[in-house]
DNA sequence: TATTGTTATACTCTATAACTATA
DNA sequence: TATAGTTATAGAGTATAACAATA
């Protein structure tokens, strides 16, 4: 807690603002409905169900939302080909979402998108870009877990 | 264009994507709507609304929306009473929309929620914090203009 | 004729509640 | 009875098209 008061807007306020803003002016949803016709959330989940199926339940947590709205979610991407579902083998309540074939490829060019970093980003100085990467190393071990 | 093939994952695209997470890893739009019970497209107009008032037209470009969402969204925030439209003076086409105090009151409380820094930032060593804000400036130089 | 704002309409996304089937 | 998934329904948000008023 901070004991000096009236501090003006503070270096982290500033530095989050600035975080954020820059994150955020970068904006991919365009470009991820122009190359695979899908919302952010859908690419999301692409992208999650690559590292290995998971069920409606874990998907509607991993994607914050409702158990509906997952089962709906995934009946569309179900009806484009990019998932399917199988019984899951330990319990005959719950099913497993693959990604297909095409749900892979759809995923890769996703997170090829969203990974491209921003012309600002590859313009800045090589040192200031080691830096940046050895803060942001740091600052995730500060990360309290989710 | 890159000529070394198979390079892995370089270091700006890792600090994108450390940076990607780490800001969308904080979602705000929970405690927005506790607070405000308003979602993010509303606070941020409120806050951009701040700076003065704007058209229906301006809105819609600010906001990235069609002019008859601006309007619809107008609509909802002047129903509880934290925008209101005047007659533009050199136009009577258009129309401005202000804040009332209501509304002023409401964006400040968003901004306050919004630029309030994550733990794990202002846990960072003063020196990290000081680097990182040298090199956020430099790469909002390198910005190309919207 | 072009522009500003609006209305009408439809579609997507997601939430709540009620239902089915398995455990 | 508890849980996983689904269906039905409703609400918010935003898009397209058609319209009114003004320039």
């Amino acid at each position: 807690m901070s004991t000096r008061s009236a501090t003006p807007p503070d270096t982290a306020s500033r530095v989050w603002i600035a975080l954020h803003e820059f994150v955020t002016g970068q904006d991919r949803r365009r470009a991820l409905h122009a190359a695979l016709d899908l919302g952010p959330a859908k690419v999301e989940l692409l992208i999650k169900l690559a590292d290995g199926p998971m069920t409606l339940r874990e998907i509607a947590r991993a994607v914050e939302v409702d158990p509906p709205a997952a089962t709906v979610g995934v009946d569309k991407l179900e009806a484009r080909g990019l998932v399917h579902r199988t019984p899951h083998p330990d319990d005959n309540r719950r099913k497993l979402v693959h990604l297909t074939d095409a749900g892979r490829d759809a995923a890769q060019r996703g997170q090829a998108i969203l990974s491209e970093p921003p012309p600002a980003l590859t313009n800045l100085d090589s040192d200031d870009l080691a830096r940046l990467d050895e803060i942001l190393t740091r600052l995730q071990t500060k990360r309290r877990p989710i």
